[in-house]
DNA sequence: TTTGAGAAACGAAAGCTTTAGTATTAACCT
DNA sequence: AGGTTAATACTAAAGCTTTCGTTTCTCAAA
């Protein structure tokens, strides 16, 4: 049997490094610590601790590039924004992805602009498919 | 100073609760661990527990009725979907509701149907707003 | 009014997440 | 080569989540 996997989902910290990387495309602790807002506050080696957690869960790998190891996303974020919608979709709106658009839609704070661009992603889609 | 929230989210079982008590209005201990799936095997105990937490974290109240007691949501499922959908968004979608739909209707299990309900949801929140 | 069954209250253990300290190692400069 | 600097490796503590056992309570029936 393989590793017990709850979820495949990052926690907090853990997406909170991927999203440098996945900016960044690749990089060292350094690189990531750097990359956190301002009064972030964390320590060298807590990034450390966190990066190596995450090549752990294989969602980084890691090479050598002198002295210091630079971290490469294995998962890219489309495919982690895919898997975080899934999940979402399943646990929280009966997995019927048109009643999580439907909340979505209904928030009062959407602009005008927002709705514009999503009916436009939904019509490309449609035309896409059927033309 | 309040309690220190870190975001305001339901845990995994906070949430797989929470469904259920959304699901029968509001129920004791007992109705929700029978709403359980099977082969869910939580004691009596542990499904306390969790309720007693998410009165703590004010998710729910409870009334007595005889000796036992009543759970109800504080929280309706729409404003938690909302607040889930909000989180996602900022934590993952660059704050931008559009890209994360943009994913969704990009994903390849999606059904003509499910998208075409989802053009229609957009279109007649369009049109509220707008006449 | 005693007692038995089911419920609540409390406490705590096990595992995971987040953070950081200490020790070790590796590169580079002189 | 030796020393300095910066990185990695390892360890562990603190806090949160999930689970459940034990004790206490409460209602209702005999």
């Amino acid at each position: 049997m393989r590793q017990k996997k709850k979820s495949d989902l990052l926690t907090e910290v853990e997406l909170e490094f991927m999203n440098e990387l996945w900016a960044l495309g690749e990089g060292t602790v350094r690189d990531v610590l750097d990359q956190l807002p301002e009064g972030r506050n964390l320590a060298y080696t807590s990034a450390a601790t966190i990066l190596r957690i995450l090549e752990q869960k294989e969602f980084v790998t890691s090479r050598k590039d002198g002295k210091r190891h630079v971290f490469v996303p294995m998962l890219a974020k489309d495919a982690y924004q895919t898997r975080s919608l899934k999940d979402l979709s399943m646990k929280l709106f009966d997995d019927t992805p048109a009643s999580l658009v439907a909340r979505l839609v209904d928030d009062a704070d959407l602009s005008e602009e927002a709705l514009g661009q999503i009916r436009a992603l939904v019509d490309r889609r449609l035309k896409n498919d059927t033309g």
